[in-house]
DNA sequence: AGCACGCCGACT
DNA sequence: GTCGGCGTGCTC
């Protein structure tokens, strides 16, 4: 019998699915398919999830479909699946899962023209492997993904190839040319609506079946997958940091476990979960492709208990010779300065005033570059007051260093270098420059200089991190500068002995891991766990820690039997932010499934209060 | 998310 | 007497 009801989901925090009817004369439609309708009144896009022949609802509360957008569906019945799997892990809606999947341009009430093909249904799910490519060479990875990619090919079968950074996509692009490729997409968030809109629908009727993107790429719709590779796997860009917050390496996962194919990850230094569950697996010829570095600059670490840096200088001693020998022959050097900006804070003299961003309570920082004070955070900018806010006084000074200071002291110190500096406002590659000071904006730009000499100032910064990641982060920047300097990397620090910088120094990667894991393992941290952080934020601080507060308190009683536990209620690592003051409790457990139930009910009441906005961020 | 319903304070 | 605050509940 025809089906009578079409069960849909909208991109709300709401979630149905919902029962409407089918017009009679209508033919029917297809799940996936964008429909428009009126949930509570308003129209809204909705997408079709199910049909069937009746519904629970009384029928006379039930309302017809008003219009169907498409000719096709937007959603094919492995993506209906995937973004369902999604929905669950990350704790969103069947519907903003799906939006997630989807470009901009398909949520608003158009009809898009599309001569999609039917999906041809779920043949025989292609056999699936995961590989693990370790290339230290930072080079010859490109004939293995060659023959990786003409294995997909070969098959009539699509490959979708992640980067973390937008900046990589062309160089992709060109290799892919070059192996005689031309049916290839890019996909990225960058995009217009309309480009997004347009590259997608290639994709989608099968003009392109090699896609390279970002993060939101791993969403192509793309009708035999055959092959996923994430490059650069450790990179923190590949978690969207809104709502759904999902992971790309997650969403791949959840791909191949649906519509098979093979999951490839080239890295140098991974994460240590992708370390470890690659090891999980027999360590087997095919599964694990090493690739050994040719040529890579040596690690040497300075101790800055010996070479104390003098009060007018951070460069210790011995770099700064090896500086002097580096510009006698020529060569280029980047040194390496994680701390934008002029000075790191603005206070006056005689009342102590400090001078801070209005929306974010941080210090704001003098930038030469644009003769103004700058949030660090959120990016707004005063002019320098004349006088101080506070007094009145004309005794305003700038403390601390940030990068734009080091560049001015560094041209100082060697008159004989041209000095430039490197940040993320940055637009030009500095080619001609001899020393270039930079903050970690360079990484991007870094493979097209020729570099002989790093010199890492800032990695103590980087290892206090209050971050579980810190000592990875640290031990993979350093493993990938190794690769790009074509001499050495010389990196000062207090913490000489700290086992990152010892076996990144010495390229060990069983040890590294080995530790970082045992460290992990004894302080119960991913991937012997997971964790599910809860934000709490609003404008006014006190109704934000009430509701924290209250949150916290029922979090505490609901886990009273549970396997998971509930770590203290504190204000975030950024406490306020554009006028929002922010907190997070932090959740603990083996299971995000187990925890995301136990919590549901909790946080659904914290949201209600208005003003206030509670997300949830699985696997932060 | 948004919007309607419903119950208590200061006002033309 | 009423206008309107926001806590609560629901969306087929």
């Amino acid at each position: 019998m025809k089906p009578k009801i079409a069960q849909v989901v909208v991109g709300l925090p709401v979630e149905g699915p919902f029962d409407y009817l089918i017009p009679d004369v209508w033919p029917t439609p297809q799940p996936g398919q964008r429909v428009h309708v009126s949930f509570q009144n308003r129209g809204r896009v909705a997408y079709v999830v199910k049909l069937c022949p009746q519904s629970e609802v009384p029928v006379a509360r039930l309302k017809p479909l008003l219009e169907v957008l498409d000719e096709a569906p937007s959603v094919d019945q492995y993506m209906l699946q995937v973004t369902h799997a999604l929905a669950q892990y990350y704790g969103c809606s069947w519907g903003e899962a799906i939006e997630a999947a989807l470009p901009a341009a398909l949520r608003i009430k158009r009809i898009f023209a599309s001569s999609v093909a039917a999906t041809s249904p779920a043949s025989e799910i292609p056999a699936q492997q995961t590989i693990f490519c370790h290339d230290l060479s930072g080079r010859r990875q490109w004939g293995f993904l060659q023959s990786q990619i003409e294995g997909a090919v070969a098959k009539q079968m699509a490959v979708i190839w992640l980067v973390p950074e937008v900046l990589m996509i062309p160089k992709v692009c060109t290799a892919l040319k070059a192996w005689g490729y031309r049916d290839v997409a890019v996909l990225d968030k960058a995009l217009t609506a309309k480009e997004e809109l347009a590259h997608w629908s290639g994709i989608k009727i099968g003009e392109s079946r090699i896609v390279v993107g970002t993060r939101s790429a791993v969403f192509a719709p793309v009708r035999r997958l055959g092959l996923i590779i994430i490059t650069d796997e450790e990179n923190l860009a590949f978690k969207q940091e809104q709502s759904p917050f999902y992971h790309a390496r997650k969403v791949a996962e959840i791909r191949q476990q649906v519509e098979g194919g093979n999951l490839l990850y080239v890295s140098a230094a991974p994460s240590v979960e992708l370390w470890a569950s690659m090891k999980g697996n027999e360590r087997s010829e095919t599964q694990w492709k090493e690739i050994p570095a040719q040529q890579m600059g040596r690690l040497q670490l300075i101790d800055l208990a010996n070479y104390k840096p003098g009060k007018r200088t951070i460069i210790a001693f011995p770099l700064q010779n090896m500086i002097i020998d580096t510009l006698a022959r020529s060569e280029k050097i980047v040194l390496w300065f994680n701390r934008r900006g002029f000075s790191t804070l603005t206070k006056c003299n005689q009342c102590a005033h400090i001078i801070k961003c209005e929306r974010c309570d941080v210090h704001m920082a003098y930038q030469d570059s644009r003769k103004q004070l700058v949030c660090y955070l959120c990016d707004h900018a005063i002019p320098l007051p004349e006088r101080c806010p506070g007094c009145g006084g004309v005794y305003l000074r700038s403390l601390g260093s940030g990068i734009e200071r080091l560049e001015s002291e560094v041209a100082r110190i060697f008159p004989q270098a041209r000095v430039t500096r490197f940040d993320k406002e940055t637009s030009r590659i500095p080619r001609n420059a001899d020393i270039i000071v930079a903050t970690q904006a360079v990484l991007r730009i870094l493979p097209e200089l020729s570099v002989a000499l790093v010199g890492v100032l800032s990695i103590d910064t980087e290892l206090s991190r209050i971050d579980y990641r810190a000592a990875q982060r640290v031990f993979s920047l350093l493993v990938y500068l190794r690769q790009v300097a074509r001499d050495k990397v010389v990196v000062q620090t207090h913490h000489i002995e700290h086992y990152a910088l010892r076996c990144a120094r010495d390229l060990d990667f069983i040890g590294f891991y080995q530790q970082e894991l045992g460290l992990r393992k004894e302080m119960g941290f991913p991937p012997f766990c997971h964790w599910i952080t809860l934000m709490i934020r609003g404008k006014v601080r006190d109704e934000a820690y009430n509701v924290a507060l209250k949150l916290h308190e029922s979090l505490n009683q609901q886990r009273a039997s549970a396997e998971w536990e509930v770590l203290d209620l504190q204000p975030d690592f950024v406490p306020k932010l554009r006028d929002k003051y922010r907190f997070h409790i932090m959740l603990k457990g083996p299971s995000v499934p187990q925890m995301l139930a136990g919590i549901e009910q909790a946080v659904k009441v914290a949201k209600r209060k208005k003003d206030v906005i509670v997300t949830v961020n699985v696997d932060p």
